[in-house]
DNA sequence: CTCTGGATTAGCT
DNA sequence: GCTAATCCAGAGC
């Protein structure tokens, strides 16, 4: 048995896993690993939840009403990055999905942090782990993530997504969407049930 | 051009 | 529980 190596062990998640159905994409990222290879120091975490947003169908959706150039990210083929800036001073994550032109995506919501502690304590400015990423910007901001790395490409070396574990239906819990007005009766946001790191409502 | 409010968070009361 | 902080996209005129 060859010895797995920590950063080994997982591999990238394909661009067939982000170009289909968001609902699904949603979902099946629960359990997954994010990966920021910042300047050589890695950083990394499981993503314990998410919410779908669904374009045209979703009035929540940053493109119900059409490509701008603030959103143009989303409508890009599955498995790029889109970051957006909001409430003048924070950054949110979402993972496009479906294929090019749809313009759908899942917010990253969550993660249990794996790897790279001492950098996220020092991109957060905080010394507890519990709340270094149980929140959208509070994620962005412990990943070293803004506006440079909006339309980055999951299937590069920079910030990517490694297949880990597949949480059970069962285990995964879901509501509706956290902070929005519009569209709110969509049960579109998931969690893994029982996780300390889901974030506060 | 002007105005409104937002896929949030931290720090008070 | 409440709200200030602090930009800027998008809508409306």
């Amino acid at each position: 048995m060859p010895k797995r190596e920590p950063n080994n062990k997982f591999k990238k998640l394909p661009r067939k896993f982000y170009e289909r159905d968001t609902l699904t994409v949603a979902r099946e990222l629960l359990g997954k690993i994010f990966v920021h290879n910042l300047q050589g120091k890695l950083i990394s975490g499981k993503i314990v939840e998410t919410e779908a947003y669904l374009g045209e169908k979703d009035a929540a959706a940053h493109t119900y009403r059409g490509k701008t150039k603030r959103n143009e990210v989303m409508f890009k083929e599955g498995g790029h990055l889109y970051v957006y800036f909001t409430y003048g001073m924070h950054y949110c994550a979402n993972v496009v999905t479906e294929q090019e032109g749809v313009g759908h995506a899942v917010l990253l919501r969550a993660v249990q942090p794996v790897e790279g502690f001492e950098t996220m304590r020092e991109l957060r400015k905080l010394d507890t782990v519990m709340e270094l990423a149980n929140g959208p910007a509070k994620l962005c901001q412990a990943f070293g993530i803004a506006r440079a790395q909006n339309g980055t490409d999951l299937l590069g070396d920079k910030i990517f997504i490694c297949d880990a574990e597949c949480v059970p239906a069962s285990r995964i819990g879901t509501s509706e969407r956290v902070g929005i007005t519009k569209a709110k009766e969509f049960p579109w946001r998931f969690f893994i049930k029982g996780n300390p790191f889901v974030s506060n409502l």
